[in-house]
DNA sequence: CTTGCTTTTGCAATCGATTGCGTTAGCGTT
DNA sequence: AACGCTAACGCAATCGATTGCAAAAGCAAG
């Protein structure tokens, strides 16, 4: 009889043996070749089956060049620990993880550590897996327009951004801020802060839904009331705290994230400040805590599980060598109390 | 000059061919050997990395026979789409993930399709990974301990059983359970529910505790009070919603997880019913939401980040052939508004 | 019993790296 | 110049599968 321990694992040879026939035939029996008769197949596959054998994988990618794994690159650089913290990536991993696995692929996790030229490639040309996903542009918009020239298998969720020759997925982000912005305006509010990182593509495009929404409302803007915030709570919060201890006057808060909002809200609570009493306060992405907090929160929602779908399925038509198309989703404004009671002129 | 889209990725050979050494020269230099003078390597260094030239690693897992990949297997069968509603789940695999990449290995997730006789096995044998973290024991106790018996680098969250061969690392759940109770008895509450799925290894111990303390207190238990409830927040509402429709006199609820007692709260509020007025409720995890919620969550905290630093420090040890026993976590009450008052007599 | 055709099967090359072992180069001694 | 010794380097086998191509087997018709 075979034990692991005593022989290592069952190869490939070690089946055909007990079966009586060469490895050729046993690969394209548990193939389903149907080179094989069906009755052979089977008696084969059994053969297999009771042994415990299982295809050796590494050897299995190196010989047909797929690796039947994708690989989720999760963003780079500005906010370090981020994957922990920001339940919007990990809402939006799990849903992605879903749809891959749905289609017999595995999942790799890529988390770049080292962003030095060539990261992108480095990744690519390790070949561990079939098709990309990258989540998030944050500042590598260059990089990744270049690696998309050679490179076909991937897949953006980001902003739809000017000259881009990659495939992206991403919410209007404009759209959405324009909606939220407007929502304020209908309140009667004034005097908006802007909240977010404009370095970032997305959140340069939040930048310009929020300046469209003025501009048509007639309201002179005001550079101190745009302020810049990383997506980590804490730093949102100290961001916060700055915008009011500077005095400035406002009325309501756009925040460019629901972690973004809720540290300001709390932030604001400290200052002994209501919400939405005084100052209203409108997050994005409209994450499962944003319903639950206190009070919930006003957000502009993404639907991640038709993002994650829409990004899988443009990631497979490409890796079958399609030419898909960048897509955009419509963004939703889900009205809660965070940003005072029903509208008015 | 060279090109991806024209000539298909760089190999080593090409590399060689470059640096007019043989392929043996090139990947002893990659690999940082000695046996090639300092200088030299330092070239063939160069002149890989600006000919943007990787190591394909389907190739080098095959003939390493290892790939720094980590498996992170998720929990199977009792509640499908768990991985993406679970904040727990998906807390964990955060901080795992940041445990393995810092070590230098990539992280592969694996779900599991197909829960039939041998799925553990046929993880194992594909040699995608060089370990193997598993999340949560589910009912697979059986298939654990068979598979620990000649595959070693393997670790898992959850429990420590009886008869238990495999590495494992958990919270202490009878002590954490225990002290939860005892929190609701010394807050004077007789009649405590308990929430949870007892087929599952963790929950049974849970109830253990649950019943240790009823039993120090002098209290008698009643069946009616120890409720089936799985962790999906809406079959945990429903499970709650019978509770309180039975009409079964209950002042206290003990859920074996956060999820399921929001889900209570939220049951309990539909129902009229005051918390912590009527009805004192402990969770279990203290996940993210616990201290956001209305009334704020007092729950039996699992220190998760300590969790996952133990789980990948064990396995690393195993993976180096050294034997690490099983660890265990000791969990901490946070006491929060759901559950009432300063304690009293 | 040939011949011709189809169905099965197996040989051997291949994927792209790593590495044991033997060879060559380089240098210092005598 | 010959020798010995070490430091560099390269040949070729190897990891474990898949697959093009050719050979063998099976079968029917002549």
């Amino acid at each position: 009889r075979w034990s692991v321990a005593e022989d290592g694992p069952l190869k490939m040879a070690d089946v055909a043996r007990l079966a009586k026939v060469s490895m050729s035939t046993v690969s394209r029996a548990l193939a389903d070749n149907p080179l094989i008769p069906e009755d052979r197949r089977r008696e084969i596959q059994r053969i297999a089956a009771e042994a415990g054998y299982v295809i050796n994988q590494s050897a299995r990618s190196l010989r047909m060049r797929k690796t039947q794994t994708i690989g989720v690159v999760f963003p780079l650089g500005h906010d370090v620990g981020q994957l922990i913290s920001d339940p919007f990536f990990i809402e939006m991993f799990g849903r992605l993880a879903d749809e891959i696995t749905t289609r017999g692929y595995q999942v790799l996790l890529c988390r770049v550590t080292d962003t030095s030229e060539g990261w992108l490639n480095r990744i690519i040309q390790s070949h561990r897996q079939d098709g990309l996903v990258i989540v998030g542009q944050s500042d590598q918009h260059e990089a990744l327009n270049q690696a998309a020239e050679s490179y076909h298998p991937l897949v953006v969720w980001g902003g739809h951004l000017n000259g881009q020759t990659y495939c992206s997925v991403g919410t209007d982000n404009i759209g959405g801020a324009r909606r939220a912005v407007d929502h304020l305006l209908g309140l009667g509010r004034k005097r908006i802060a802007f909240l977010g990182m404009l370095e970032l593509p997305e959140i340069s495009l939040r930048h310009e839904g929020y300046v469209r929404a003025l501009r048509a409302a007639g309201i002179e803007q005001d550079p101190a009331l745009v302020i810049p915030a990383h997506f980590s709570f804490e730093t949102a919060y100290e961001a916060a705290r700055e915008l009011i201890e500077s005095g400035t006057a406002f009325d309501a808060i756009f925040a460019t994230s629901d972690i973004i909002a809720l540290a300001a809200i709390q932030a604001l609570a400290a200052a002994g400040i209501d919400v939405p009493g005084q100052v209203s306060v409108v997050g994005f992405d409209d994450i499962a805590i944003a319903a639950q907090s206190t009070p919930p929160l006003t957000s502009v929602q993404q639907d991640l599980a038709k993002g994650a779908k829409t990004i899988v399925d443009l990631l497979f038509k490409r890796m079958a060598g399609e030419d898909a198309p960048s897509a955009t989703l419509l963004p939703k404004l889900v009205v809660r109390k965070s940003c005072g009671g029903t509208s008015a002129g």
